[in-house]
Order: C-alpha cells, then structure tokens, then sequence
DNA sequence: TAAGCTATCAAG
DNA sequence: CATCGCTTGATAGCTTA
C-alpha cells in the first residue's frame, strides 16, 4: 500500500541522541504520562468538547508565574497540586472559565512552546542544518511511535513545526503523528491527519515538506510487545482505512479525485473556456462576416473511458469481451462506460454494477484511468484543429462538433476527410472514433449515433428527412430526456415499456407540445420532429455568449452529518473550495445559491448505493452577496445563514450543492471586485446597475460604523422593520408577544398588525409557501412544533445572563431534530424576518467574521461601550440616540458571532449594555433612550435564544 | 411587462 | 466492504414592483 511504509528513518546522529534536548526539557516531555487515560478521563472529554474552550486560539497572556517555574513537574498529579498551591492570577482563570485540566493544560502548553524556543534557539546557533520544513506544522504525536515521541518532538520543533502536548477538540493541529491506532482513536481523530511518522523523517531527509497523503496510517503494523487479550487484537486489526464520509477535513478532495461526473464535468468546461477565449481572440482580430457552417460534423470516441482504460489490458480482446468500468467490481457502483461487446448483453453506461452483472456475468471490470483519458482527449482536440475546420465546438471530453463550410459538395472529399481523421486519432490514440456528419446539429447527432460504433454515417437528403426520422426514439433527440419521454408516452396512451418514435408524434400539433413542454421546448420539439435545428455551434460569431455564467460545487455523496458543528465545518470547507475555482478561473460573484438534498420522508436511512443520496427533495435559496466577491469567510458565512434558512434536519441533509452566479473577471489577488475597483472600471463597465452597488455598498460601509450618525431613526422603525410577518409573531410565546405588543402601542403603530404587508410575510418567511405546497409538506404535525417550539422558548426565557456560561455548553444542548423529527420549515421567527431581509448582507461584506480573532472582538467590546456613551449626549438639547443604520450593522455582528456559536461573545456584549446604562457617566437626560437600549440588549438575547431553538437545540433544566 | 426567484430537466 | 450520484446551462412558471 504504502510504498513508504518500510523506509526508516536513518540514525542521524545529529536528529537523535541529543541529550541537551532533554535537559532543556527535563521530565516534561519525555516523561509518558499517558495522553490516553487523560482523554479518556470523563471530565477531559467533556472540557474538549466544550465550545467554548478556545485554548488554541486564544492569545497567551505571556506572563505567568510558571514560565519561570523550573522545578520538576514530572507528574500530572504534582502539576496539579501546583496549580492548586499557587492559583496565582485569580483573575485570569476566572475570566477564562477554563476548568483545572483546561487550566494545566494551558499553562503545559506555554511553558511547553517557551522550552522549545529555548531549545531550539540554543540548537540552531550550533548548527543552522534546519530548515523550516515544518513551519506551517502544528503537530501531536499519538501513542508509541518510532522513532519515539521525545526525538520527533526534537525533529519537528527543530524545522520549524509547533509540537503540540495534547489535543483538544478546537485545538489547531494540522497533523497527527501515529504507528498504530486503536478503534476508538480512530473515531477521535477523524478530523484530523492521521499519519506516520515516517512523513516527518521522509521530509527531514529530503529537506522538504512531503505529501502527507502518502503516509496515511492505512496499514497498521502492531510491532508493539504487549500482552494483549483476543478480544483486543481483533478489534485492533479492524482495517484502517475506514471509509471517509463529508465529516473528513480531506473528504472534498478524495472525492474529485474519485468522480467520474467532476472530472467529465471540469473537463467539459475547461474545454468550453478555451474554445471560448480562443474565438474571443480570433474575433478580434479579423471582422469577417461569419456564416453558418454548411456541413456539422459529430465525433466522438466510441465508449471512451471503456476504450482508454482497456488499453492498459492488452490481454483483453476488446472487440469480443465485454468489459466496463467502474469503482469496484460488485453493488451499486456505476458503470460508467461499457463496450459495445457487453452492451450486447444489455449493459449500459449508468447502470449499476450488479445489475450489469446479472445481464452478464462474465464482464469484466476494469478501473477508471482519469489521467489517461485526459492525454488522449489532448490528442483527440489537437487532430480536430490540425484539419482547420471553420470552427470547432467541444461538447465533451471526448466529443465535438466541428463546421465545415469551405469543402466542395461531394460527399467523397467529406468522406476523404473523416476518414483520415478517424484513422490519424486511431494510430495516435489505439481508440476508436464515429462522426455523423449532415447538414444541422441535430441530424448530424442522429447520424453519429447511426454511425457507431467505429464508423461513419452521413445524411445530406433534405427531402427524405420524414423517411430518416420516423423511427427514431424521441429520447434520441437533444434536449428531450426520460422526463420529456414519459410525458409523450403518457399522452399518446402508451405502454411504459414502449419507446415513443418520432412518427408518433406526427398527430400531436405544435400548440400541443406548446403547451405541454412550453414556448421554446415545445417549439423545439416540433421543429426537431421536421428535421429543423437552427442552432449554431460557431462560438466566433458571438465569444461573449459563450463565457461562463456560474461556478459550482455539488456534492450529493457521502453526505452524513450528526451536528450543526459538522455542517458548519463541511460548508466551510465548500466555501474554501469554491473560492480556490474562482481564484484559478479568474472570477468574483455577486450571488451566491445553496441547494441542500433532504432525504424524502419515507426513504431508507441508508439508500443502496454506500453512502449515495437516494431519494431526495431538493431545496434552494439564494442571496446577493452585496459586491462581487471571492471572499471564504463571507461566503461561509452567508452559506451557513442561508442552510438555516432553508432548514433541513442534520440527520436528513443528503447533498449540498454551492453555486456562485454574476460573474465578473477578476484576474488580480483582489478578493473582490471592490478591491480593484479602480481597474475594474477602467478596464471595461460593467452593467449599470452592478456599478451603482458597488459605489453605492462603499459609500455605505464607509459611513455607518463606527463614525455615528446623528439619529433620528428610533426603534420604532426597526419594529416596523422586524414586525411585518405576522405569522411569525403569533408563533411566539404569549409573554413575549404582550411585551411587544404594549412596546408597539406605546409608540402608536399598532396597526402594524391589521396591515401586515403580505410582499414581505412571503419574502421573508422560511420557505415560501409555494414551495411547501408543491412539495406536499405543509404537515398536521406543524401544531405540534408549535407547541415544541414555545415550550423551548419558555424555558430559554429564564435564560439570564446571569447563567454560567458552561450551561450553555454541548453537554446540555442537544440535538433534538433527530429525536423528534423536527424540522425547521414552517417555523417563522421574528427575527428570521430580520435575518433574511437585505440589509445584512451589503454592509458587512468585508467583516469575515470566519478569521475574527479575539483582539477584534476585543474592539466590538470597547466600540460598543463608546456607542452607548455617545447616544446619551446631547446634540441640541436632545440626546443624539441610536441610528437605524448603526444597529443594523451591529445586528449583522450579532448574528455573525451567534452563526459561529460564539455565545459568550453576544453575552458579554449584552452585558455591556447593561453596565454602560448603570454607569455614572453617562448624561442623565433620557429615559427613552435608555429603554431602547435595553429593547436592543433583550434582541440579542432573543436572536440568542431563537436561534438555540432553531438549530433544534433545547436546554436542559435538570 | 420585466425582473427576480426557485424548480426542473438534460447532457456526458 | 461498500463507494466516489458532477456541473453547467436552458427553460418554465411563479411572484413582485
Ligand atoms: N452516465 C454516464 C455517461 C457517460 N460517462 C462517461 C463515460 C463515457 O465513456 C464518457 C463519454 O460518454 P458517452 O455518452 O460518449 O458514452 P461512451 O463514449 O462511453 O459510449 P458511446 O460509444 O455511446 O459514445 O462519459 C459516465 O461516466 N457516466
């Protein structure tokens, strides 16, 4: 497996040995008090997993008591005590809440990384031998491993790499270093990179960082002389390379590199931008008016991936076995393509593996080969332009249509010609192509299909086109699919098994099809069925139609996730991607789509096909993302507000699918089009309206925070704002609806309930109720919920900041959707109303709350004392009070922080607010404005406790 | 009536 | 053990201003 796997590390006497090291390090490091009892020591467990504990991330206060500390602390028990005896900055571990584990972890790691610096400084000025190899590196080191902990400790920290002493759930390890792996270790540490420790010795040798991927623990070798009972021994030798579901930080790009529907896919559009910027070009430099090609040519390989990958198989008599491929020879894997030898049999591209088997058990299976298919589609596209057709335009990978329109009209200089080319791509390949060649796209289609496999067919008879079409299946056509089909079949009164040919659709008129399939398919299809296809495949004539529209990622396969946290994680990790794709091509995006697969009510858990989809609905929502952007912490972001948007119950979620749309070039480092703002606007305009945004969303997020504008504006209008869906206010608990209500009243907009704007209860309320309906969704259970869900809310009443913060932590919030079926549709918030508007999303499109640090925070904290502060002064005998604008960026923070479950954060920030009002300082002149301050510290909390019962999360009492 | 949005279909 | 069910574009049909 692991070509590595047998490769030592040599005994370099400079790497091992080093005795000074210990004596830098004392007992610490080289003494193995276990790292497993630890973790597996309950209360351990429970403080990794508390979200809270930001041990990594949080800047280390630098000065403390033990750094200066050289006194042994061989044992955790010792430390402890010490820790106990001297409970030196009270205050600090106070404000941290870190428990004692946390605490003596957190002091072992600073003393841990001073003595490495120490170390490693003394080590380098003897020898400067140590490249940073590793500096990107932070790295832990699992169980016995060889060499041992205390030399790979040496080696990683001496090229530049941080050694971490234990792992904690949020902590920042890149890496983990192991020899052998338990069971349960490996369940531990699935988000992590678990490998040998061989990567770390390989990549000392060669002086430079290796592909870890190669060094995964896959194999496990148990060279450990430990006693160990039956019973262990098997549940060790478990195979190790488990398969990788979406939960696996790596899970994306084991993925791609395993589909054969991305690979087609990237293919295609590669191809596609190619011939694109090509004609661009081309275009530009001659004006010559274009016609359309007299003569289309179809070529295409004949069973591509089955014919490539054959070719590494020279034992196989392609032309008689049947063969196909696929991942895998048995279950529910695709074939993705099969001989015309096995098609005999009644195999097919797309079926599954056993089924294909069934029609014919002795196929053979063959693996896909995706770089061989990549050189040979290489040299296929290189014969196309060598014979300077008028234009060529790439269908697929395998597949083109090309113009021809300067060649005399006989069929034998065609027929000359494609010969030639077919057998040129045939001595170069070993593969075999068919072309179909006739007077439009559509026969020409037709005719390659008649054509194959590994031959020619032409059709140039206008006046037989009735003859040459009666018998072709409609499914043949392009654009007309199973969907398309069933409906006719449907309609025409036909058996299910029957195909339905053209000459069947000779009594259905054009208003018919029309009004069946719509203005353009139904025209279409009444024009195919006389032979007409005006379509144009010469890209010159018009390059700027042919540029990319959107760019996406869809992944509908080993998508299972038990919580919010691992969602979050993998849309993350989607977000990341998607914007590397629109860095490599060149592009910002303005909008952004997400489109989640929610397994239909009724489906197995587990569908057939290992990890596949099954039966699912499918749910979008889309959002402008304010400017063109390629920004990962926005994008992140707006992707995770948007999937408790739409609201599909983690235990159902499917597939995830991220489109990006409005495309603009950007070819800079920019991250978005406003960054380049300048050259964006004198390299070429934009659309109107797009450039209005943009000055417009500067102008904006320049003015509003934190420079105050003097206010108006109360909360009179944001309740009008957040008050328009009425549905959603009824859904609230009674208190909390009188409390409203008497706020309303008091400032006369009650009729704010008679009018409720019905535009914006559709717009802003969960899914539209179209989308319900069609869906057949809207379910009895909704009174239910409804109970569920103010029951939840009452209990997160008594919520007070009063409550520790540990409460608030993953051992009491459960995951109820799984339990109860809850799910969020038909649940309308108030302040989801406010959350979907708009508004949030132009203004903070630079603040990427992803990579916020603590510091930032920091200046939220202090911001916000200073905002409170200055609302009470004066401007004109009257206090200055609170803009709109203001709290709606504020807002947008507030839901920012709680989308990233930072609710520590929005409740020290409410606290703020309460502190400020009760200090002395400020101007005691209205007690207005104190109220609405105290309106907005009681938002927070609700947007807090809303989105604790969305996420269907309850708080446990007990 | 145009524009915006989601859903659906097809292709390879 | 399985398995790698993507990606893009066009179009329909609805709501909204
Ligand atoms: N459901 C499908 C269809 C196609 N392909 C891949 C494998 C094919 O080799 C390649 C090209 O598709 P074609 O439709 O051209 O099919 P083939 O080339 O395999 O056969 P044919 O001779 O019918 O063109 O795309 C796939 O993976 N899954």
């Amino acid at each position: 497996m692991n070509k590595n796997s047998n490769s030592q590390p040599k005994s370099n006497e400079q790497e091992i040995g080093d005795s000074t090291f210990e004596a830098f390090n004392g007992t610490f490091s080289s003494t193995q008090f276990s790292n497993d009892n630890l973790v597996e020591d309950p209360s351990f467990d429970d403080l990794a997993k508390d979200e809270f504990m930001e041990c990594d991330d949080i800047s280390p206060p630098r000065k403390t008591p033990f750094l200066n500390d050289t006194k042994s602390q061989g044992t955790l028990d010792a430390s402890l005590t010490e820790l106990v005896d001297q409970q030196p900055d009270h205050k600090e571990t106070k404000e941290l809440k870190f428990g004692d584990y946390e605490t003596y972890f957190y002091h072992k790691k600073l003393k841990q990384q001073e003595k490495d610096d120490q170390y490693v400084q003394w080590r380098t000025k003897n020898s400067n031998q140590f490249p940073p190899i590793f500096s990107n590196c932070v790295i832990y080191v699992n169980g016995r491993t060889d060499p041992d902990i205390t030399q790979l400790h040496r080696m990683i920290i001496l090229h530049g790499g941080v050694f971490l002493n234990y792992l904690g759930a949020k902590s920042n390890a890149t890496h983990v270093i192991a020899s052998n792996i338990t069971p349960r270790k490996i369940i531990e540490f699935k988000n992590f990179k678990v490998i040998k420790p061989e990567w770390i010795t390989d990549s000392i040798k060669e002086k430079k960082i290796l592909d870890w991927t190669k060094y995964t623990l896959f194999s496990p070798q148990y060279d450990q002389k430990v006693l160990e009972s039956d019973r262990e021994l098997k549940e060790k030798s478990l195979p190790l390379n488990r398969p990788i579901d979406a939960t696996h930080p790596e899970f994306l790009k084991f993925f791609f590199e395993n589909s054969r529907l991305h690979h087609l896919s990237t293919w295609k559009a590669d191809l596609r931008e190619k011939f694109q910027q090509e004609a661009l070009r081309a275009s530009k430099v001659s004006q010559t008016l274009r016609t359309k090609p007299k003569i289309i040519m179809h070529i295409d390989f004949d069973c591509f991936f089955a014919a490539v990958s054959a070719l590494s198989h020279p034992d196989i008599d392609f032309a008689n076995e049947p063969i196909a491929v696929s991942h895998g020879g048995k279950g529910s894997s695709d074939v993705s393509s099969c001989n015309y030898a096995a098609r005999k049999f009644g195999v097919s591209n797309g079926m599954w593996v056993n089924r294909a088997l069934e029609l014919c058990p002795e196929l053979k299976i063959l693996d896909y080969d995706f770089k061989l298919y990549e050189e040979k589609s290489k040299i296929f596209y290189e014969e196309l332009t060598r014979i300077e057709p008028d234009c060529i335009f790439p269908v697929s990978v395998d597949e083109a249509l090309i113009g021809l329109s300067s060649i005399d009209d006989e069929e034998s200089t065609l027929l000359n010609i494609c010969e030639k080319l077919r057998n040129k791509i045939y001595v170069l390949t070993g593969c075999t192509v068919s072309i179909g060649a006739s007077y439009n796209v559509l026969l020409a289609k037709l005719c390659l299909r008649k054509a194959k496999p590994n031959g020619i067919f032409f059709f140039f008879q206008p006046n037989n086109v009735g003859n040459f079409l009666k018998n072709i299946p409609v499914k043949q056509l392009p654009g007309i699919g199973r969907k398309i089909e069933d409906r006719l079949s449907n309609h025409l009164n036909k058996g299910s098994k029957e195909t339905v040919t053209i000459s069947n659709l000779s009594s259905v008129s054009r208003d018919t099809m029309v009004k069946f399939f719509g203005i353009k398919t139904g025209t279409k299809l009444f024009g195919y069925c006389q032979g007409l296809d005006d379509t144009d495949i010469d890209i010159s004539k018009n390059p700027s139609k042919f540029i990319r529209k959107s760019i996406s990622i869809d992944v509908n396969w080993g998508i299972r996730f038990e919580k919010q946290t691992q969602v979050d994680e993998f849309l993350s990790r989607v977000a990341d991607h998607i914007c590397q794709r629109l860095l490599r091509l060149g592009f910002v995006g303005a909008r952004l789509m997400l489109k989640l697969a929610r397994r239909t009510k009724g489906a197995p858990i587990d569908p057939p096909k290992y990890l596949g989809m099954g039966l699912c609905d499918f749910l979008s929502k889309s959002t402008n993302l304010g400017a063109p952007t390629r920004e990962v912490g926005l994008i992140a972001t707006e992707l995770k507000s948007l999937y408790r948007i739409i609201g599909v119950a983690i235990a159902d979620l499917r597939g995830v699918s991220v489109t990006i749309s409005e495309l603009q070039k950007c070819d800079s480092d920019a991250t978005s089009a406003v960054d380049q703002k300048q050259l964006q606007f004198e390299a070429k305009k934009p659309k109107e309206k797009k450039v209005q945004g943009i000055e417009q969303n500067v102008l904006k997020g320049g003015s509003v925070f934190p420079h105050y504008s003097p206010a108006k504006e109360t909360l009179q209008k944001l309740l009008q704002k957040h008050l328009v869906d009425l549905d959603a206010f009824k859904a609230l608990p009674n208190e909390f609806q009188q409390e409203i209500k008497l706020e309303l009243e008091r400032r006369s907009v009650e009729q704010l309930f008679e009018k409720s704007p019905k535009k914006n209860r559709n717009r802003n309320c969960l899914l539209q109720n179209r989308s319900l309906k069609k869906i057949g969704k809207v379910r009895p259970e909704t009174q239910n919920k409804r109970i569920d869900l103010i029951s939840n809310q009452r209990t997160l009443n008594k919520l007070t900041l009063n409550i520790p913060i540990e409460n608030l932590g993953d051992s009491v919030i459960h995951q109820k959707t799984e339990l109860s079926g809850l799910t969020m549709e038909g649940q309308k918030t108030l302040v989801n109303s406010y959350w979907a508007s708009e508004k949030t999303k132009t203004f903070n499109k630079h603040y990427n709350l992803g990579i916020q640090t603590f510091y930032e925070f920091e200046d939220w904290k202090n911001l916000l004392k200073d905002w409170v502060r200055f609302s009470f002064e004066n401007e004109n005998e009257k206090p200055i009070g609170i803009h709109e604008n203001d709290l709606d960026v504020f807002y947008g923070f507030i839901h920012k922080l709680i989308l990233n479950e930072k609710i520590y954060e929005v409740l020290s920030l409410a606290d703020i607010i309460t502190c400020s009002l009760n200090s002395s300082e400020l101007v005691d002149n209205d007690t207005n404005n104190e109220s609405d301050w105290r309106k907005i510290r009681g938002e927070l909390l609700n947007m807090l406790k809303t989105n604790l019962v969305q996420k269907g999360a309850c708080i446990d009492t007990t």
